[in-house]
DNA sequence: CCACAATATGAAATCGTTTTCATATTCATA
DNA sequence: TATGAATATGAAAACGATTTCATATTGTGG
């Protein structure tokens, strides 16, 4: 079934049977009778033969790092949720953290094979620069500041800086930190800066060697915890950069037979779904990351229908959720 | 940049370079004189331009219920993994657990936009089967066993029966159940199946009263777990149908100062990536989650280079993971 | 009722590839 | 060295839509 089948059957011209379904000029009459056949046959238009003539596709290149984490599956939540409004479909590209591939499916989606690309990286170097630069489609970054595309992000240090201010507040004075590398800005910066600033206007001193660093993962947590516990003098309170992180503390501390909160407090940051049900429930910081995905995908679409409009970059509040751990 | 560019600057003809590109017949000469132009401009060929001629997209459709499931961004983990090894791509979409999405997506594949599906699916319906039927696109349905088209699945009776026998061996009797409607065959009807009969197996009494049934998350497990602490008289173990629920029983039972194991022992199904760090770590069964999404993905593409290749059903294995929650 | 804009129409060009077709050249084998 | 198969080549058709172009018809305000 070719739109000219459809244009036979009914009488016109294939120009008409376009502009039909395409909103343009045709009479009532033949509107009625074109209906009439694609009812009858059943006919869709081929995606491909539009595509190439238009030279759009209706699709949106989503780039994320790693598919099983929770705030990403929740951030493509989000993105998913908003393009199946628009009309737009998702075409995922998974790393697997690794920062080659990143750049790959950077390089595949310059070629013009979907309207507009969501990034969701750990990290920009210069030749992500440099790559994205060279796109002829928007693209839209999530869950990091770049400063030359349009980018919705997390109040990461505004995040770390509340939360660090409520242990504080529970009366902890020897506060560890467990991180992650810098080359992450908003994890590995930001939310430690957050920390630190808040430190330094308390007068809480800080302290170099209970500051750990590790991966993104659980046993990040647990094998940090364990060093710090195993230490001289131990911290009242960990301060974790994620909540999976936190997770894998609060089970080291738990195996150890460690009191949370009262012998150390544990804290996170994200509102992992299972962040309730730790024991005790672990108090943490939600980013809304559902929102996120929506934003940035809001964003990327009005970008691509209006190439014009200008950059712009959205930082996302956060929201303090106490519960027991700390 | 199009290939008769190329073709002029090399001074061949677009057929040459449309050969080179697939490797036709074309002189070693020619070869060298058309990689030196494609080295030097960068081009491209157009990815639209080759749908349209070749009729496919190397693009497979996935259709899911719901992205932030430990188990299915899992799965999606392998899928994912298989297809870039392939040099396929993803399109993703979401029905946000509505099954009316799913029809709308598969009509939307029925258009010749991929050249496969993957379903994950929680029921197949007549509905289903019709409209998979009218598609002329190979289909693999991934976690549920489907007799009309290629499926892999897991061993869900098998793994409910393992863990029904261990519950057992641990000298429980008194045996509740917390599962999830029988529309999810799998594991509404299959799970159930596999304690039951051994229950039947080893004499050991199933009592209706405590065989509950609630939706797929954590507060299923909380609020049933909470309505058989309730009960005149309560059960010593607790069989959750998924780790989703299990977690939500190991809170419920912490927060009511029940001892696990001691007091009642809780399993799950799945080993979800959280179920370690639960307080005590769950006991459950892991399902290769991610090699069931490899071996789906490897089977959609068998059928997408080989049409005529035989409809095929694999069923995984499963490994049963001692913690001590039970 | 004239002029000019808005609406309506189909033929043909176009998008950028792959594939068919017709033909030419090379290669191996009898 | 004759012959058929394998290799090589470019012109042109094909894929299935949208868009341009040229032209016809209708509607509207003065």
């Amino acid at each position: 079934m070719t739109i000219s089948d459809i244009a036979k059957m009914a009488g016109v011209s294939s120009s008409a049977v376009s502009r039909y379904l395409n909103n343009g000029y045709v009479s009532a009459k033949k509107k009625e009778k074109i209906k009439a056949v694609i009812d009858k046959t059943g006919y869709v238009p081929s995606r491909q033969a539009r595509m190439l003539r238009t030279k759009r596709t209706k699709v949106v290149g989503v780039i994320i790092p790693k598919i099983d984490s929770d705030s990403i599956s929740r951030i493509v939540a989000g993105i998913s949720e908003q393009l199946l409004e628009d009309d737009y479909q998702l075409l995922l590209t998974n790393t697997e953290n690794d920062y080659k591939n990143e750049l790959k499916y950077l390089k595949v989606f310059r070629q013009d094979f979907v309207d507009g690309v969501i990034l969701l990286a750990t990290a920009i170097t210069n030749e992500h620069k440099k790559l994205i630069k060279s796109l002829k489609i928007p693209v839209v970054a999530i869950g990091q500041k770049v400063d030359f595309i349009s980018s919705i992000y997390h109040d990461d240090y505004g995040a770390a800086y509340a939360m660090t201010e409520k242990v504080i507040e529970k009366g902890h004075r020897d506060i560890a930190f467990i991180g992650v590398p810098e080359w992450d800005v908003a994890l590995g910066i930001n939310r430690l800066n957050g920390f630190k600033d808040c430190l330094k206007d308390n007068n809480v001193p800080f302290h170099p060697e209970w500051n750990l660093t590790g991966m993104f993962d659980m046993e990040s947590g647990f094998d940090n915890t364990k060093k710090l516990m195993e230490m001289d003098k131990r911290p009242e309170a960990i301060f974790c950069v994620t909540d999976t992180i936190a997770m894998g503390a609060i089970h080291c501390l738990n195996k150890l037979q460690i009191k949370i909160p009262d012998d150390v407090a544990v804290c996170g940051i994200g509102n992992g779904r299972t962040a309730t049900v730790m024991e005790p429930p672990l108090t943490t910081v939600d980013y809304f990351y559902k929102s996120s995905g929506i934003e940035g995908a809001k964003m990327l679409l009005e970008k691509i229908e209006r190439p014009k409009s200008p950059l712009m970059s959205t930082m996302l509040g956060f929201e303090l959720i106490e519960r027991e751990s700390l």
